[in-house]
RNA sequence: GGGCGCUUAGCUCAGUGGUAGAGCGUCUCGUUUACACCGAGAAGGCCCAAGGUUCGAUCCCUUGAGCGCCCACCA
């Protein structure tokens, strides 16, 4: 049989063929196992959920690496013998996905989505985003991920809305969630607003304006949000200024004319800076809104949704800001205001990191999750907080870190965790797009006898009257923000909130089972945007941390050191590595060299170097099976002394690898198995043991082989979780030992640290 | 303005309180029946700088330089 074995070792021909045996066999569901006594019934839980790619596109090369890092971890536990489950799903990516539709659709048809309205367009995402999906979910099994498939789950599909709605309507009742007008990040583009991460700041070089207001000279780079700067406000402790008392009132020539305007005094001002001098916008400025809501100062809009200029800016109505401010400049300069004007000006400007525009601040009446607000844990198994307790959400994320019942790996991370919820702000969680689910509020259109009804009512299901005044009612047009969903991926996939009741989960289900996962593995770029809301999330809602541990890889970078990116085009295709190199080959070029946080590049020649050991470790079968009869009709080999010392040592190195592997160094122990395979087993041992597999007597010679096929019976396994699809073939080349029928190399048991194998 | 990371062989990067490692690249040799996607061997590094701790530092501490990232309301 082992000449039939082709001298090079062509993945293309086995890795499809080996997954759909994967998948066939059930393997991937910890249920099947249990059922078919590979794992006990009472075995210990290993549980992860696959962070859910978007439904935008493609997998890059950061994807590959977590799906390599991940799977390398639930196949390790998985031969460990506990019940492992890894959980596959999507994410619809709202604003991105509908961005992208939206895109071509105007590209190829010319047609905006308003064209088709909400339902036609609706569909036209849905068919998208169901294209996509199949071309991941081909990617993902490409890259060998044992993901238990009968349990996928998507952030938009029918179980998530519900879960989506039961968290909108517990939070609300808990008051965490409230629809306020307050200033929020408006994307004029993509028509909707955005949350303060999903910002992405831009260094921009404009002129600074430095303009005469009245007695003070005031600087800014946006002169065209002036018309509505009715205040000036000065540091209370300025002596340039203590002529000027607070709520003094001067008129002054403005753009459009004379003006009442009305000092400030107020700490927030740098004396250093400028003037020391500032007058605020309230409306269009997050600092200046804050400033206005402390002094109870008027605001008012000055850019409408567009962002052209309302009738404030008088004869500038309705002309777009872009256009505006070099006639607005020009206006200034006739009138006198324009002091000086600096050139070289370098301020961020923010944009919509989604694909969209150059954010304007607006104030909008928008749904919040109030991240100060105060509320009693209906139930709690979060280390330090009782039920009963009165906590914040701020409160809940830092304890659960704080008190080391998750763990953050590596610790530096904890730092930036801690210093984003101490500057988190209320999270806007409403979105004027269509895509994605809908806020499950509704608002009474009626007026009964007595008055206005107008109720808001929260609903888990769909209401069509208004259970006050049985008047009609109409849904919030708004939908939630990804990440919302997102947040309860963790438990939204184990079932609830069907399978929980009054705040516990049944007994025996997926949530009682699974929940908290035992680790998160991501990138760390996303510790604000998932990991921390997840942590929110699953605190406040089933008052349980969402997982033990947070393993953050550092993203893979392009050969220049850039991110890879959609809006780059820089993105990598892992199956054209797949397809060259083969799927082991790029997994194990995406783990070596990889330490826990830090980034990487990646470069086709390391994964070509990887294929080598690919190969390398298939020739090495080749020639332990050349002699595999030999050892066929032995019953216990003695070892000299020289081939115990060696076992030895691999026992050694057993014990180091499983302690990397728990210690999440999946670099580390890679590279022992990598080492000690290429350059011990097989230069030097292999060599050594040749001599006795061919000279000496019957006994020298069965003894040498059952010797080689000892150790790479060993090492076949433990490079499975990093490997798995070039050692599940080759496992599946090893003759039977006696009649056992075989099983899966995925399912065998991780070799033991003190006896042999 | 805060915080963090990096600086190790030509390139890309691991790593350790005690004569320095991997992949790729370079050079020499090798038509041995597992593998040329190979083997044997070689060259190549004041482990960013300065100070400190130590019997001993690339590794720990301090300071500095360069690069990068994240956060922050300097109009």
């Amino acid at each position: 049989m082992s000449k039939e074995l082709p001298s090079q070792y062509d993945p293309k021909d086995v890795e499809d063929r080996i997954y759909r045996m994967w998948e066939q066999s059930g393997f991937f569901n910890p249920d099947v196992c249990i059922r078919k006594k590979v794992t006990a019934k009472n075995a210990p839980v290993f549980s992860m959920v696959l962070p859910p790619p978007n439904v935008t596109g493609i997998l890059h090369l950061g994807h590959a690496e977590m799906l390599a890092v991940q799977d390398a971890m639930v196949r390790f536990e998985r031969m460990r013998g506990k019940r492992t489950l890894w959980i596959p799903g999507t994410d619809h990516a709202a604003i991105a996905t509908q961005a992208k539709v939206e895109d071509t659709l105007y590209k190829k048809e010319g047609k905006t989505r308003h064209d088709l309205g909400r339902t036609d367009f609706l569909k036209r995402v849905e068919q998208f985003a169901q294209e996509s999906h199949d071309t991941i979910v081909h990617q993902v099994k490409k890259m060998g991920s044992s993901l238990d498939w009968s349990r996928e789950a998507y952030t938009l599909d029918e179980k998530r809305n519900l879960a989506v709605r039961t968290a909108f309507k517990q939070m609300y009742d808990a008051k965490l969630i409230y629809r306020g007008s307050r200033i929020v990040n408006w994307d004029p583009k993509l028509k909707t607003t955005v949350s303060d991460d999903e910002i992405e700041w831009r260094e921009e070089t404009v002129p600074f304006y430095y303009l005469q207001y009245g007695p003070f000279v005031i600087a800014t780079a946006r002169p065209e949000t002036k018309f509505g700067d009715k205040y000036v406000v000065m540091h209370p402790n300025d002596k340039r200024y203590a002529t000027y008392a607070h709520g003094q009132k001067i008129e002054i020539e403005w753009i459009n004319g004379p003006i009442t305007a009305t000092i400030i005094k107020d700490k927030v001002i740098d004396m250093e800076f400028g003037t020391g001098v500032m007058t605020i916008t309230p409306w269009h400025d997050a600092v200046d809104f804050d400033i206005a809501e402390r002094h109870q100062l008027d605001k008012e809009q000055v850019i409408d949704y567009d962002g052209k200029l309302l009738p404030i800016a008088g004869e500038f109505a309705g002309i777009h800001i872009k256009k505006a401010r070099p006639m607005i400049v020009e206006k200034l300069t006739q009138k006198g205001l324009l002091v000086r004007t600096d050139a070289g000006y370098t301020h961020r400007i923010a944009t919509n990191s989604r694909g969209g525009g150059v954010i304007e601040p607006q104030i909008k009446m928008q749904w919040f999750i109030g991240v100060n607000r105060e509320f009693r844990m209906p139930h709690s198994k979060i280390k330090g907080v009782k039920k009963e307790q009165l906590v914040t959400l701020k409160t809940l994320m830092q304890t659960a870190v704080k008190n080391k019942q998750i763990e953050i790996i590596p610790r530096r991370f904890d730092k930036v965790y801690f210093s984003w919820i101490n500057n988190l702000r209320d999270w806007c969680i409403s979105r004027q797009i269509w895509y994605g689910h809908r806020i499950p509020v509704w608002y009474c259109k009626e007026r009964s006898k007595r008055g206005k009804c107008g109720e808001s009512i929260v609903s888990i299901t769909d209401i069509k009257s208004c259970p006050h005044c049985k008047g009609p009612v109409e849904q919030d047009p708004d939908t939630l923000d990804t990440w919302f969903s997102s947040g309860l991926w963790t438990f939204s996939t184990l079932g609830w909130p069907l399978d929980s009741a009054r705040g516990k989960p049944k007994k025996g289900s997926d949530l009682a089972t699974y929940h908290p996962t035992s680790v998160l593995e991501t990138g760390y770029d996303i510790i604000f945007f998932w990991v921390a809301r997840m942590i929110l999330m699953s605190t406040c809602l089933i008052g349980e941390i969402p997982f033990k541990k947070v393993y953050l890889h550092g993203l893979i970078r392009d050969a220049q050191g850039r991110k890879m990116s959609k809006s780059l085009g820089n993105i990598i295709d892992p199956l054209d590595m797949i397809g060259k190199y083969g799927a082991d080959a790029t997994r194990l070029s995406l783990i070596i060299g990889a330490a826990p946080g830090n980034d990487m590049k990646l470069s086709e020649d390391k994964i070509r170097g990887y294929r080598n050991f690919t190969n390398k470790l298939w020739n090495i079968a080749r020639f332990i099976l050349l002699h595999a009869e030999e050892k066929n009709d032995t019953g216990k080999a003695k070892f000299s002394s020289k081939q115990q010392k060696q076992l030895a040592e691999l026992a050694a190195l057993v014990k180091k690898v499983t302690k990397h592997m728990d210690a999440f160094e999946f670099h580390h122990a890679a590279e022992l198995l990598y080492h000690y395979t290429w350059h011990t087993f097989a230069d030097k041992i292999i060599e050594e043991t040749k001599p006795h597999l061919t000279g000496g007597d019957r006994g020298e010679r069965i003894r040498a082989a059952a010797f080689l096929f000892e150790i790479y019976t060993t090492l076949i396994k433990l490079l499975h979780p990093f490997m798995p699809f070039v050692t599940e073939e080759i496992w599946a080349q090893f003759p039977t030992a006696g009649k056992k029928k075989k099983r899966l190399l995925m399912i065998e048991r991780w070799p033991q640290e003190n006896n042999k194998t």
